[in-house]
DNA sequence: CGGCCAATTGAGTGCTCTCAAGGCGAGTGG
DNA sequence: CCACTCGCCTTGAGAGCACTCAATTGGCCG
């Protein structure tokens, strides 16, 4: 990977190098736009909904709770952002939801200024922020389904399946997820509560699809079973 | 709205107008990637979820559902294009998601080949397509804290408020929404079934926030108090 | 008029929520 | 080392909102 350091290269007026622009999104070959990376602590927010949009953000360690919140303050999570996700990239003038980090966390900030300048440069970046776009839309219309018409054990299933392979491209430890997040965060992620997230969980463990050694550490037992119940 | 008329300019390797490929997506200034103009009629597919796909449509007229199944057969709406919007634009090999007719329309198809030339050669064009994608994705996002996190009554205010923001925009009749799709349409875009639709529909007219002298005709009494309900 | 489809309305059920109590683990201070 | 606190999780009991099933109405068209 290609990597400008801890410089702020177009920002400072420094160059790009074409192939780093032109490289895959996931793998950070942004870094002609990027400034230095930063350090964030756990339960701090990185930016909060209606905040002006300066910069998004790539997450290299750690992890985000990405929020909407309605004005009672009933909580939506659009989604969990893990390393070489992006943060805030959908944002125009001001950011259009919160994000707020559930571990410590390293991101590097990218300012959507000197972006568009790489852009201009080199458009084939472009070609790779639509295929982004793209796939992040892709996400959000498969968890509407999954919100508007699953019950809550097919969304608990769904949540767990789809977190298994991400872990797994991750690290190497098939079946074994580490929930970063609390049920709370779960429960509003799929548009449940808390409680039900909870027993919906000793439910599957009592059916011995699931094994839950600690309360953060999910084992899947049968992976099958579980995808069954995921995809219908 | 410049327009290279029923031609597939750069498909047939015709010249593109550089105006007309850096103008607002919205206003169809993706002429140079465009095929012929279409019929379709009502309950037509114009594609089906898994479908290769080798073009995104434009709709001119009429009216589209944008939908997903579940293998045992329910389905979740996820968008209603109306004149103007994009429809297939976020399939990548194959379609994600069927998109079916609601009204007899007109559709303008872009070849996702040729537009990868246009936006070669234009890359202004690039920047209006990600800024497409983040207003579709922004939408997605608001539409996962309604379904998740809204009551029915909340759900089908926030529905009705923005048709009738929208179709403020597209006619001159401000409180007037003409429903295009069935009950059962609505429920599926909201995570709701065709019967609490009716019912809250029904609650909404006798608590007097709107009327109802079709069944396919909403007037707006009290916008404020709709909109109260929507936002929450 | 009869047939058909969509919408409405009712009755009853049930899944998920709300409210509440209790448990567990980590951290802190005496 | 233990008692205490605090946050998070689990579990139970009961309630309510939306769902299911079913009957009826209304509009449209042949």
């Amino acid at each position: 990977m290609l990597d400008f350091g801890k410089s702020c290269a177009l920002a400072q007026g420094g160059n790009c190098n074409a192939a780093g622009c032109a490289g895959a999104l996931k793998q950070a070959n942004l870094t002609a736009a990027t400034c230095a990376s930063k350090q964030v602590a756990a339960h701090e927010h990185q930016f909060r909904e209606f905040d002006e949009a300066t910069h998004f953000y790539e997450v290299q360690e750690g992890a985000f709770c990405v929020y909407k919140l309605l004005p009672d303050g009933r909580r939506y999570i659009v989604s969990f952002a893990m390393p070489g996700d992006l943060v805030g990239f959908g944002a125009d003038e001001n950011h259009n939801l919160s994000a707020e980090e559930i571990r410590e966390s390293t991101v590097r900030p990218i300012a959507f200024r000197s972006l568009e300048q790489v852009v201009a440069s080199y458009p084939g970046l472009a070609t790779k922020l639509i295929h982004h776009a793209k796939q992040e839309l892709a996400e959000a219309k498969d968890q509407l389904v999954t919100v508007a018409r699953k019950t809550a054990l097919e969304k608990v299933a769904t949540f767990l399946t789809r977190l298994a392979k991400r872990s797994r491209s991750i690290r190497d430890e098939p079946g074994v997820v580490n929930l970063l997040m609390t049920r709370s965060d779960i429960a509003d992620f799929l548009g449940l509560t808390l409680e039900t997230v909870s027993r919906t969980l000793s439910r599957m463990k009592r059916s011995g699809i699931i094994d839950l050694p600690q309360s953060t550490w999910v084992v899947i037992r049968d992976m099958d079973e579980l995808e069954m119940l995921a995809e219908v």
